[in-house]
DNA sequence: TGCAATTCGTCAGTATACTGACGATTATGC
DNA sequence: GCATAATCGTCAGTATACTGACGAATTGCA
């Protein structure tokens, strides 16, 4: 990479730049985290979307679909399938709503409740896991900013 | 929300834990990332994604897709679809590999070259908009340890 | 009351992401 | 040189994610 021309060298720059834009850092964390919970929780086959959904659901008895989504930040189109996935894991039931026809209220099943127990050892070494390269001093600080970059950028 | 029992307290504890946990937090986080992206560009009609490949493939001619998934963290098989939209676009090239006959060979546009010099500032005010909501000084904080974790967790 | 506006869940379409498998091709070991 | 191993791009299958649209149902307002 030495004789290459000002231009090329620019062009590598470039390169070097997009790999540590925010956005960039962003998106492959995520592959990161969602990484190692599908491998910390793989005795238990659910994914980190499928879990908060039934943490949600298992808080919120009779929750409608569009409320489940405002809570965990999904799109109503999304948790469709999530639902979906759920019940035909026999985790949660959904029955049409009672009040209003157009819903369908989730209820969370004892197998559901089961499954809520027994990984939350795997979904506590996860989060531990993602911020186990850094010191502890820099997880809350990591933490408390990350909190802050979503809650005020969701406005 | 006064009058519960002890247990559905608990219950909406865990929840609002869930809230909290890293891997969430990263997750809307990286949503929120891609939407800005999006928005900030539309005029433009490519996504985060497509914006990588077609800055990696301007700095390396003729790189096969294995190489471009080690140099921008993607996925062997996602690539295929990326490249083939960038290609649809006419934004880059795809040639059979002259000395590997199992490789295919990417190279841009003068299309795919104006619009990496048009989208910048789009780009630019991006991750601009991602880091907004954090003081001037944390934001180098946080990009540090953003860096260290995607780095150290890749091992 | 009755009609318009809104809301709920879903569908089709598109994009990202990963697994496991496969044919074609190349590299390696003997 | 040749059989075996490894690699490249792709396919099928599954999961997340979002847009725009739609029927069914509810709400709001005149």
């Amino acid at each position: 990479m030495r004789s290459q021309t000002k231009s090329a060298m620019r062009d590598a720059d470039g390169d070097q730049r997009l790999l540590e834009m925010p956005g960039h850092l962003i998106r492959r964390l995520h592959q990161i985290s969602f990484a190692l919970f599908i491998d910390e929780a793989k005795a238990f086959g659910v994914t980190p979307v499928q879990y908060a959904a039934l943490v949600a659901v298992n808080s919120h008895p009779g929750i409608d679909q569009t409320t489940l989504c405002n809570i965990i930040a999904f799109d109503r189109t999304t948790i469709g399938g999530v639902v979906g996935r759920l019940q035909r894991k026999k985790l949660i039931h959904r029955v049409n709503g009672a009040h209003d026809r157009r819903t369908k209220s989730l209820y969370i099943t004892p197998a559901g409740r089961r499954l809520i127990r027994d990984i939350a050892p795997a979904v506590r070494s996860t989060q531990r896991l993602i911020l186990a390269p850094l010191r502890r001093g820099q997880r809350s600080a990591f933490m408390g900013m990350l909190k802050h970059l979503v809650h005020l950028n969701n406005a």
